[in-house]
DNA sequence: ACCCTATGCGGATAGTTGTCCATTTAATGC
DNA sequence: GCATTAAATGGACAACTATCCGCATAGGGT
């Protein structure tokens, strides 16, 4: 009784055993059982709490307190509340890569994949604007590139630059300096700006992936 | 003696009494003797001190006690960190402005005056990444939309909007959602992108213009 | 069954941000 | 000069993050 599972969807919150592909650290497996135990407590806690008073008025004391878990063990397991909300964040993220890893198997233009996959991110954004927020707002000072160097932005920054590379060598595009062009691909879709335009502007998400397919498209000069 | 002075620059720092076209909080015309002489040993304070360890490793705390002033003023003055560091960057934002705004007299097409805007911003990241690093950092939370909503940025986007505007009647570019497509515009070289592919890759400056240039110019599809 | 130790625990604590408010002070009108 | 008052002051304080460290314990080895 209590072996350690390797794999296959426990009871509980039900993601804690998938293949880690895309690894936020939603758990260890070599951990101990007690430890494994209340990191459950803590991730159950803070979902408790954000719904119900919003990711941003709950702080990581309470978090801890809530789950009756000392301030000690809380940040041994997520070093500050963007972790935390990371592992929150987990199993949306693994679904969202799932889904654009299956259509990357189809044989349609490298091109149409990635315009399909900024509009899911858009989604995606839409879906978990408020974790994704917090997650933002952990990552500053010391750990400004956090943002940037988390597993998500980099599978996604990794999947762009493959579609891009895929387009440029299928003469779908001209020549691009891939690298570089992945981020500002995906840069006017990150969370501050696409906040700032729909509750600060009042824009449609439609609106905002309308055009940013216009402008990957042709640019500025080319036909609207 | 000691009579406010509108305009002129007077001895100090030399800035506080430029034409406030711009103004981001450097000091406002009516305020009492005292306050503006503490509001400049508060900025002079900060200066020294960031001066000597970096933005991010220096307190309010320290800047009140270095200027030999209350918490109580010091944040009446400039309601959080990233509050005072705009005001520190003021002067160079003001130059910054001045110069676009010059160019914007001339003949010259749209486009190439937006392309000409991008790549001095690009300097102006490299030039003042600590204050705009501290300016972002204090942009989370309630105050997520602080980025977007300053003065600065402000002025940023409708000087984009502006020029895409011109661009479109004049029929240098197709037709486009102006509003929504200068905040793309700009996205990709918003601070914390630009330092982490400054920083985090290793990317040259000219690398990162020449790339937003080409993408600007024809998109992802268009010849390199 | 027992021991040993790597691992985990949790509360105390230091450092920081931002607010509050009783007190002080500059400027204005007389 | 002097009274009045709106503005400004500064330090106490509450809330929070993140670290530290002495103590507890799970689980493997014997």
């Amino acid at each position: 009784m209590g072996e350690r599972v390797e794999s296959g969807a426990g009871e509980g919150s039900g993601y804690r055993f998938k293949v880690p592909v895309l690894d936020l650290g939603a758990h260890g497996p070599g951990e101990r059982r007690d430890a494994a135990e209340r990191r459950e407590r803590v991730l159950w806690a803070a979902r408790e709490l954000f719904a119900e008073r919003g990711v941003a008025a709950v702080s990581m004391y309470e978090i801890g307190r809530y789950a009756g878990v000392g301030q000690g063990t809380l940040y041994r397991r997520y070093e500050h509340k963007g972790a935390l909300c990371s592992a929150l964040l987990a199993e949306s993220a693994e679904c969202f890569a799932g889904e654009i890893r299956e259509r990357a198997r189809s044989e349609e233009p490298a091109l149409a994949q990635l315009e399909h996959l900024l509009v899911r991110l858009a989604g995606f954004n839409e879906a978990n604007a408020p974790l994704l927020g917090a997650i933002r707002d952990a990552a500053g000072g010391e750990r400004r590139s956090g943002m940037y160097r988390n597993p998500f932005y980099q599978w996604l920054r990794a999947t762009v630059v493959a579609l891009l590379s895929r387009a440029v060598t299928e003469g779908e595009a001209g020549t691009l300096d891939v690298e570089c062009i992945a981020d500002m691909v995906l840069a006017p879709l990150n969370i501050d700006l696409y906040l700032y335009q729909r509750e600060g502007l009042d824009m449609e998400p439609e609106r905002i992936t309308r055009s940013l397919r216009r402008l990957l498209a042709s640019g500025l000069r080319g036909a609207g």
